[in-house]
DNA sequence: ACCTGAACACCGTTCAAGT
DNA sequence: ACCTGAACACCGTTCAAGT
């Protein structure tokens, strides 16, 4: 065929198809986009420098999230609970719409300036609220093992553990107790989101009076 | 060649290529693992049902630990804290030794004994804290979250996020407060694991009267 | 500039054949 | 029972050739 006069593939047509396969199958690979497309697996490389960059830019494309989920509106008012909260909310909701490409991502050190932007918005609420350097980027540690682990219990089989519930354990007890739930990955959201932000606010408790709310730039 | 006398391969032979390979090079194949015992890819599959099984048993190997490392000593008197600390440190202590495991385990449903083991320990104390049914496995999660983040975390490059240190940024200057640490990890490890524990027992304490220390079976 | 097809160096897994 | 070698159906990536 050659050259055609225009383009067949685009960037953004490699992205829609990547996640596209991975969302139907978990995982993709350059002939199965190539074919998806029409064309032929190594043409893509002349748009793209490879199966990590087209990994990097499909989390770009999920980042970008729904504009229609506003979640808490983030006035000077807000506290940097509410704002945490709702930065970490939004993350997972990006992933909440395609979980099996979580696990994709855990392997790949992050590139995409919109997710940098996420920790910085992190960041700079952590430091309104007192913490200060390595203390900051501990938070930010704990902030990003969660955020991870609930976006990779999105894509979990229902059963994480392979136990009979109703065992004579506690982990069977567990078990059956979650199971009983509508939405047992969201549920375990929630509790562990309170559970860090009261374990920050404890520890911002002892950092001095400097604690409360600070006008936003 | 045909069969020998005595088996070339033993499963424990498999298994110990495998870490060894995975240690210095943070992947393995199974060309690469029969190399390095010296037999013919195909005939692993006289002992082992196919790479899957390989990694679950390497992760058994990894968690076997190390038993010189006691933790804290667990008598009836530890309270729930103390035990779910000293659980938590030795599950990270066991990735530490081999950091570049951690990655390979996370996209696999955990079957070994040992680590199912853990898990019902975990569930077992955060019994006796007075946690029930969904809750306890909402903390479980939450700790599973954690604890992988974390062995993750010792897989990781040096700067986690790709931002200049000292930059006019909060991450900026999270980056420069960790880059002084003798171990970011570590230290970010301590940091989350008490917020976790803290925000825990705080919860807890709305539960009810029931808190306080119980003996252990 | 952008696509193709052939080629390279890999994978995991299966299976008949050998002893 | 346990190993080999050939074979199958895949990978990601490179590159000369075409327009």
């Amino acid at each position: 065929m050659a050259r055609p006069l225009k383009p067949l593939i685009s960037i953004d047509a490699v992205v829609t198809a990547a996640l596209d396969l991975i969302d139907e199958s978990g995982d993709f690979s350059l002939p199965k986009l190539a074919a998806r497309i029409g064309v032929s697996p190594s043409s893509i490389y002349n748009h793209v420098s490879g199966r990590e960059e087209i990994l990097e830019l499909v989390r770009g494309r999920i980042t970008e999230g729904d504009p229609l989920l506003p979640g808490v509106p983030l006035d000077a008012e807000a506290s940097w609970e509410d704002v945490l909260r709702s930065e970490i909310r939004t993350y997972r909701e990006n992933f909440a719409r395609h979980p099996r490409a979580a696990p994709l991502m855990v392997m790949q050190t992050v590139r995409n300036a919109r997710v940098i932007a996420f920790y910085e918005r992190m960041a700079s609420v952590l430091e309104e609220a007192g913490f200060r350097g390595a203390d900051v980027a501990s938070a930010l540690a704990m902030i990003d093992s969660f955020a991870i682990g609930a976006a990779l219990d999105l894509s979990a089989p229902g059963n994480v553990w392979d136990v009979a519930p109703g065992a004579d354990s506690a982990l069977g007890r567990a078990v059956e107790g979650a199971a009983g739930l509508g939405d047992r990955a969201e549920t375990a959201f929630e509790f562990g989101l309170e559970v860090l932000i009261d374990g920050l606010r404890l520890r911002q408790g002892r950092l001095g009076p400097r604690n409360g709310r600070v006008p936003r730039s």
